[in-house]
RNA sequence: GAGCCAUUAGCUCAGUUGGCAGAGCACCUGACUUUUAAUCAGGGUGUCCCAGGUUCGAGCCCUGGAUGGCUCACCA
């Protein structure tokens, strides 16, 4: 074997017929497990005592052999535990397994638990069982798994090498469940919406194409479940939700990926004040059940999510942070001099909300580090949003930043169904004019309406971006299990 | 889609002015019954991302391409 063929993972596949010819099974079946890592730590007063047998599994991290005895430490869910395999507990053969096991190998030990010469809790072993062999070399143990190209592309290595990288897909999931746990607590009722849809609406974004063979048509993956939740409102569900994936044929960026996972949610008789609430209670309710506390760091920032949120206007805070107050300057001319005073490009065919919208995101929304509520977006940008009634430029619409990602987008839902035709007809000449990413026609929603949508509170928030600002990443990749690449070759 | 940067052993990284491809860990052989980044003795395992070009000679210089990261654009 040691001549000339080093190949890591010939050594490996030799190993394995070894372990064969030895009558050692490399795959082995179900093993009962006692214990996981952590409860044997946290039960070790008692279990020491007792000398009682415990039972564990988990994949080898580390290995040090010392001729008749030897050390591991295997790691499963809950963390790592040492253990220690001496020949005259486990017998011959398996002190032969021990010395030919690698590092990767997943095994199951029972034993009795002490303390080592160090202080170091300890399984010793009486039962060694092999229950997978691993064929390939893992990433060495002290700088771990760096490129982050491989981290991506084998996110199974990064799981098993990268603490850090388990515990945030931990988070996530329980961020969710306490997501799920909040709503389902405030009486709402979790649906399930098509994926597919014949027309994609909801949303002003670019969808991805597919084609259905057997009806030969085209479809499209959702950009929003947005219609199909208030089609259920007009149905009388009252209050619905949907934790999904969304698809938008886009640019992929450090807060971007093509598929995405969102909430939407539906409440009828509430206006946007109601989501306001939803929203700062939700996330809120989130951090201190999954982190603990209401503040958080973020890249060296620290965050308040305790409610309640600043609540600003746009034009205020646009007043706040730049000195110029859009307030009086009701045509679109004086809107541009105030946008071009602050050095801003205003597009020709802008109106004065489209003006004041790029003003914001200009020279506002990177501003944004704590928890706020931007209400009263101009009607131009917000085609499914309520008109105020006191000021018909702007809607009952808000978005709320977190160190300046955007993350929810709720409104007071538009429910006049000639108003809603109007607009979509307005996003349907955008879209003749060349336009791909306007609205299409949904007459059917349009119908859905005219049977009578009560007024409606919807909210909609970016679950990737939640999770990233509470587990410090920096990169949606980071909380996206298998995020979006091209392929290697 | 554009700009900048990166790509060398299984992993983390060096690589000088263009002159024989390097280290640590991992791995292989041997020793060792409380080690723990175990230790000791020995062993370098490679498509230097790919394809061309310049050159006596290219990991290094030039051109094109691939993949990834960051920034910008689009967007949530």
């Amino acid at each position: 074997m040691h001549e000339t063929e080093h190949d890591l993972l010939k050594v490996r596949r030799d190993k394995l017929h070894l372990l064969r010819e030895e009558g050692i099974e490399p795959y082995g079946e179900r093993y009962i497990v006692t214990h996981q890592a952590e409860n044997i730590v946290v039960e070790f007063p008692s279990l020491e005592e007792s000398k009682e047998e415990v039972s564990i599994a988990g994949r080898i991290i580390t290995k040090r052999g010392h001729g008749k005895a030897g050390f591991a430490h295997i790691q499963d869910i809950t963390g790592q535990l040492q253990v220690y395999v001496r020949l005259d507990s486990v017998g011959e053969k398996q002190h032969r397994l021990f010395g030919i096991l690698d590092i990767g190998d997943i095994i199951g030990v029972r034993g009795h638990v002490f303390k080592t010469k160090k202080g170091e809790i300890t399984l010793w072993v009486k039962e060694l069982i092999l229950l997978s062999k691993s064929l390939r070399p893992l990433p060495e143990k002290w700088h771990g798994l760096k490129d982050v190209e491989l981290r991506y592309r084998q996110r199974y290595v990064d799981l098993i090498v990268n603490p850090r990288v388990k515990d945030v897909f931990i988070k996530r999931s329980r961020i969710i469940q306490a997501m799920r746990e909040y709503l389902n607590e405030a009486g709402f009722l979790e649906v399930e919406t098509p994926m597919m849809h014949t027309i994609a609406g909801g949303a002003i974004a670019r969808p991805f194409i597919t084609h259905h063979n057997a009806l030969d048509m085209q479809l499209y993956m959702r950009i929003a479940t947005e219609l199909h939740l208030k089609r259920l409102i007009v149905g009388g569900l009252e209050k619905v939700y949907e934790i999904g994936r969304i698809f938008r044929n886009e640019g992929i960026s450090t807060r971007h990926n093509p598929e995405f996972t969102s909430v939407e949610l539906y409440q009828a008789y509430a206006d946007y004040h109601d989501m306001m609430e939803i929203t700062e209670g939700c996330i809120a309710h989130i951090a201190k059940k999954v982190l603990g506390t209401y503040k958080v760091a973020f890249q060296g920032q620290e965050i308040d999510l305790t409610p309640p949120w600043e609540r600003i206007t746009m034009v205020d805070a646009i007043r706040k942070h730049t000195g110029v107050d859009f307030a009086p300057a009701g045509t679109t001319v004086e809107a541009r001099k105030l946008a071009e005073g602050l050095g801003l490009e205003v597009d020709k065919d802008a109106t004065r909300g489209t003006i004041i919208y790029h003003v914001f995101e200009e020279r506002v929304e990177d501003k944004l580090i704590q928890p706020v509520f931007i209400l009263d977006y101009p009607i131009e940008v917000s085609p499914l949003a309520k008109r105020r009634e006191d000021d018909p430029d702007f809607t009952y619409r808000f978005e709320a930043f977190i160190v300046c990602s955007e993350i929810a987008n709720a409104f007071s839902e538009l429910n006049d169904p000639v108003d809603q035709k109007e607009r979509f007809e307005y996003q349907l000449q955008q879209r003749e004019a060349g336009d791909d990413e306007a609205h299409m026609m949904d007459e059917d929603y349009v119908q859905a309406l005219e049977y009578g949508l009560p007024p409606t509170g919807g909210l909609g928030i970016g679950i990737d971006r939640v999770v990233m600002i509470l587990t410090d990443s920096p990169s949606i990749r980071d909380v996206i299990l298998f995020p979006t690449l091209r392929p290697k070759e």
